[in-house]
RNA sequence: GGGGGCGUAGCUCAGUUGGCUAGAGCACUGCCUUUGCAAGGCAGGGGUCGUGGGUUCGAUUCCCAUCGCCUCCA
């Protein structure tokens, strides 16, 4: 099949699957001593709830100059196995219990990676022999200052930078973005492994700038596309590369220090590796690199540990969210079971007439509805449910079984619905007005930002809410004012149009075809919801839409920020909201302006003239205490017959309590002074400034009096601040400071 | 989606049983030394300690929220 050498193919089966690996052997002749049993790895699940089973993969083997052997069991040799095929046998449903049911129909789901594939066909039989690759080796034996045969690290380290610089430069062509999640998470891991290696061969300086321009340069006449977005596939590698230069950097101090004091034979805490991986993102074998230099081994036994907890948290976070994990799930699967999937009559009618199917608790169950339930970031509809013996208001709908079984949580209103009742079901229509308006928005603002930052701009998640939405995506930079106005005005003229919104359902490949945009890593089944809004935004989408762009109205960006590493997030309203939002800024503006007794359009001039004014203010305030500060320091000192003074003031702040002891050890003849104080009438502030000539510790000699007064702290040797709660024992205290110097 | 961490001078950062005049290096300004350069000496400017609350007699330090950034896991 296609060519590939079947012995250098290995296949790995989930650990109670005993079937698979039969199949395997008895029907496909596949030896048996290449497969392996994996348990999590080989297990695929939808989300916290939802079909799940074992699976099967087929792992490329590109031999031992990428990785130790051992299989794809190997967690060593990820690089080196490479999976190029999936087998799911759909086969069990998990529950929101968390338990497993099987499913009525078994399904196989298969697919494979076509640029895995493609890899592998063009790197077979041997995968640097490749006339790019060897040209690449070449590039980056320039850049490195390292030749080939030198020695086996330095051999794998050029081979692999090779490999992986090219693996980027297509990822990054492809619109992949390094980030912490899926697709990105890959590049980004890719892209710091190449550096990690040309950091243990001593480079210091960047290589990949250089070796993805040569990769461009040999590859550009075959993918043309490479060479169109050269600037921009430079500048995301160079700027990955930059980041993790710097990550390396910190995390060496880092290690050094934890290396301090540890030689030959000694061990490093896993911990510390951890932490260094976990919260600087410093990778295990640098870590390793370097304390191996110093003869110190690593602890993997205990980083392992930290790593699975790691793990352990994160997959029983994951699993608990959303997830009403009480006993109310079982009869909810017990009320599909009998009555089906609930059918969905919202894209037609805002007033359904439905039977009431269930009620459990606050929840109400229909047999049909016009409340579109939770789901693709919109919000759940609201409205009442009206029947012969009463009506209750719907506050919020969501999915008890996704995709499968609306549930609508209510509030009284006036007597009780009961099971079987025939009723009526209406939504708060102008509320699903306000959400369709910005759904379908979404689709325009996910176009325009497209057009104006680049292709790989990708959806990362959003809400659509009556009031507003909000739309997370990738990209490398903040979006500049300007860039969002040119977002704005494209996105505008586009509703101006006032074009034809098409919603409707087709098969998954006819959606392909015409290039329709899919979420993140969903799962669609075969009949997929198309929504072409206009002439150019084409995506798959469940929600509701407007008819035509024109009743979108007017949409404004309000608000643009970063919510991760290369993810940014907006904020825009649509509609009335526009409008709303503009008579509230003009109010606020108004009202600033008015305190500030400016009118509207010098705002800011009166703003800045303000700000001037009030650290002018500051500044004169402050010379003027520490002038009225210093005269009484001077007349005090004065007064002082032995050198010594010791006060009850009055001072507005701890700062000039401070600042008057100091001017009094300060002048000519005084070498202690001890100022008390209770500064705004609370609590104690006790400050003792000392000359070192006089030999006195500062902060021993008031400590007894601060004792005294119930507080604390004051450890200085020439200068010491220290406080306390009981103002009534200032003097008292201050008897304590002169019985000691005596 | 979950966890860890960071935000102090223009830059790189230090500052822990909460109180020790908010510091260092580089950069900047002035003066001195030098034939000039490199450099050195002296003096100086520059900080709402990210923002907003809270605890406390007292918070850069502890707690909460918020914004920005780094990072691991899913």
């Amino acid at each position: 099949m296609l060519g590939i050498d079947g012995d250098r193919l290995w296949v790995t089966c989930h650990v109670d699957d005993d079937e698979a690996e039969e199949i395997w052997v008895d029907s496909v002749g596949f030896p048996r001593e290449r497969i392996q049993r994996l348990d999590k790895d080989n297990f695929w699940e939808m989300g916290e709830t939802g079909p799940c089973g074992p699976s099967s993969e087929i792992f490329f083997d590109y031999g031992p100059e990428v990785g130790p052997q051992g299989g794809p069991a190997n967690p060593a040799s990820e690089n080196r196995y490479v999976e190029i095929w999936n087998l799911v046998f759909t086969q069990y449903f998990r529950g929101a219990d968390g338990s497993l049911r099987d499913l009525p129909n078994r399904n196989v789901d298969t697919g494979a990676g076509l640029e895995r594939i493609l890899a592998v066909l063009n790197g077979s039989p041997s995968l640097y022999q490749a006339d790019v690759l060897s040209r690449l080796v070449d590039v980056a034996q320039k850049v490195t200052g390292h030749s080939l045969g030198g020695s086996e690290l330095g051999d794998i380290a050029l081979r692999l930078l090779a490999d992986h610089t090219r693996t980027s430069v297509f990822l990054v062509s492809d619109g992949v973005i390094p980030s912490n999640e899926d697709r990105g998470y890959v590049l980004r891991r890719i892209i710091r492994r190449a550096v990690r290696f040309a950091y243990m061969l001593d480079v210091r300086s960047l290589v990949l700038p250089q070796l993805s321009e040569s990769c461009i340069e040999i590859m550009g006449s075959a993918y043309p596309e490479l060479a169109d977005q050269s600037d921009y596939i430079l500048d995301m590698i160079t700027r990955e590369e930059e980041k993790f230069r710097r990550t390396l950097a910190r995390g060496s101090t880092l290690l050094d220090e934890s290396l301090e004091g540890l030689g030959k034979g000694d061990q490093l805490d896993g911990r510390v590796a951890f932490e260094l991986h976990d919260t600087y993102g410093f990778p295990l074998e640098v870590t390793e690199e370097m304390a191996d230099l110093r003869g110190v081994s690593v602890d993997k036994v205990v980083f392992d540990q930290e790593m699975e907890l790691q793990r352990e948290r994160s997959r029983s976070a994951s699993r608990k969210t959303g997830v009403s994990a009480d006993a109310d799930a079982a009869a909810e699967r017990a009320v599909l079971n009998d009555h089906g999937p609930t059918v969905f009559t919202g894209r037609e009618e805002v007033s359904s007439e439905a039977v009431v199917v269930a009620v459990i608790g606050d929840a109400v169950y229909l047999d049909r509805t016009p409340f579109y339930a939770e789901s693709g970031g919109q919000v759940g509809d609201i409205g009442m449910i009206s029947g012969p013996t009463g009506s209750v208001r719907v506050i919020d709908t969501n999915y008890a079984i996704a995709g499968m079984l609306h549930r609508h949580v209510t509030e009284p209103n006036e007597g009780l619905l009961e099971v079987g009742q025939t009723v009526v079901a209406t939504i708060d229509a102008n509320r699903r007005n306000a959400i369709r308006r910005n759904h379908t928005a979404t689709h325009i603002l996910h176009w325009a930002l497209r057009e104006v930052l680049g292709e790989h701009v990708k959806q990362q998640g959003s809400l659509v809410a009556p009031d507003r939405l909000r739309f997370d995506f990738s990209h490398f930079a903040a979006v500049t004012p300007e860039e969002i106005a040119e977002i704005e005005d494209l996105a505008n003229a586009e509703i101006l149009t006032n074009a034809r919104v098409d919603h409707f359902e087709t098969s998954m490949d006819d959606a392909r075809e015409m290039g329709a945009i899919a979420f993140f890593g969903d799962k669609y089944g075969d009949v997929v919801r198309v929504l072409r809004a206009g002439a150019h935004s084409t995506e798959l989408c469940g929600g509701t839409h407007v008819y035509a762009l024109g009743d979108i109205g007017l949409v404004k960006v309000v608000s643009e920020g970063s919510i991760g590493s290369n993810i940014r997030r907006i904020e825009a309203v649509t509609g009335l909201g526009v409008l709303e939002r503009i008579r509230a800024e003009e109010q606020l503006a108004g009202q600033a302006a008015s305190l500030l007794g400016v009118n509207a359009d010098s705002l800011v001039d009166g703003v800045e003239r303000k700000v001037a004014e009030a650290k002018s203010l500051r500044g004169e305030l402050k010379e003027l205490r520490s002038e009225l500060v210093a005269s009484r320091a001077k007349d005090l000192a004065a007064e002082s017959t032995d050198g010594h003074v010791i006060e009850h003031v009055e001072v507005d702040s701890r700062e000039d309590l401070r600042d008057m002891a100091v001017m009094i050890r300060d002048q000519p003849g005084v070498s202690i002074a001890v100022l008390a104080s209770s500064p705004g009438g609370k609590g104690v502030g006790i400050v003792a400034a000392v000359d070192p000539s006089s030999g006195v510790n500062a902060g021993e000699l008031i400590s007894e009096a601060v004792r005294l007064v119930g507080g604390g702290g004051g450890k200085g040797g020439e200068l010491a601040v220290a406080g306390g709660r009981d103002a009534s024992k200032i003097d008292e205290a201050l008897d304590l400071v002169r019985e000691k110097l005596r």
